[in-house]
DNA sequence: AGATTTCATTGACTATAGTTAAGAAATTAT
DNA sequence: ATAATTTCTTAACTATAGTCAATGAAATCT
């Protein structure tokens, strides 16, 4: 299970084994069961996390109302937005799946960097690329339609169809359950 | 003017004598007229801004239709999402008013990185920084509307509201121009 | 200064999303 | 297995955004 991280990192730059171990010793598996909240609103949990299997889902509640911001599935890195800062949470995770993650910290990270310089700069360009994909999505969700984004999650992420519920893929895609039941049944009418 | 990045840097730590005139040697100052294009689509631009004084904007054109992405001013750094790959970018960058910016390019990048690995730490950090805002902001735009988005607009950056050409700014809250001027309407016979 | 272009507003109309409510289908609990 | 709960669909209605067209205002060009 643990190489899966060695696999995702080795796509940047070559992974000896002294930085392998390195790896290996400054993250640890864990296993949570569908229906575990690992961050609460208002909290300060300190830890990220790479998926290595399962489904994380990020959300806020808003009028009694829990909106989507993002699906974390296998090889996606979940750094909460307070991570390595003291400031409180402005959202929820939640295991929506049984989970298997690699679990970091920014204690054990930040001695890894020390001894490690490569490993930082390799997480610094990671970081890039990461940021690079989130303003594209960002950008792709400004510019479309709610039926435009279904049909993108569909051609995309399509896995997500089968494995969320319904109703969360709406907030996910900024709409309504009852919008999203009527989109699918137009897309299906007009092909 | 250079002092403006010392200024941002050391927000986030202690910038030492030596530090500083390792920066002011990996970048440099740049005037662009109003109307310049920094960047086009497809094209493979490989440099980053600091602004200094100004406005630029990231935009994709769609059937012939101008898509605001995103408004840079003041203090914000500009990481075109193919910076330090080969890959051509997806949007155009383009100077909306006069604009002063501290440049930076990878290979500079690259060997102050190489000789100051405290620099390359800290660009890690404000990295993360920057794309705990990022998702912020993301977040925030997908769990409101089109009239909530542009209150927080007036509330968080009314600059932009002054400086940026109205149509603009209707592009940037996803919606069309025709509609921001409903809104705006609205906003006003509902106080 | 005058002409040209771009921009913002408004109106009429259409399309789509939100709201509320009901019922069916699927899932989960006992 | 049955009951309870959650999820999805549908319908009627409302609110809002998109579209198209026209007009006046503002900015830009020469």
């Amino acid at each position: 299970m643990k190489n899966e991280i060695l696999k995702y990192l080795s796509k940047y730059t070559k992974i000896t084994h002294e930085l392998e171990s390195a790896i290996v010793n400054s993250t640890f598996i864990e296993h949570f069961k569908k229906g575990t909240i690992l961050l609460k609103e208002g909290d300060v949990c300190i830890e990220c996390y790479f998926i290595l299997k399962g489904c994380i889902r990020s959300y806020i509640v808003e009028n009694g109302e829990e909106k989507t911001i993002e699906f974390y599935t296998e090889e996606y890195a979940v750094t909460p937005s307070n991570y390595g800062t003291s400031s409180p949470s402005n959202y929820y995770l939640e295991c929506i799946e049984n989970v298997i993650v690699s679990v970091g910290n920014p204690k054990l990270e930040k001695e890894t960097f020390q001894k490690y310089p490569e490993l930082e700069s390799l997480s610094r360009v990671i970081g890039e690329v990461i940021m690079a994909k989130n303003q594209d999505s960002f950008a792709k969700f400004k510019t479309s339609n709610p039926e435009e984004r279904y049909l993108d999650l569909l051609k995309n992420r399509s896995d997500l169809i089968q494995r969320v519920p319904q109703h969360q893929i709406a907030s996910y895609l900024g709409i309504k359950p009852e919008s999203l039941s009527r989109i699918r049944k137009r897309i299906l009418t007009k092909k």
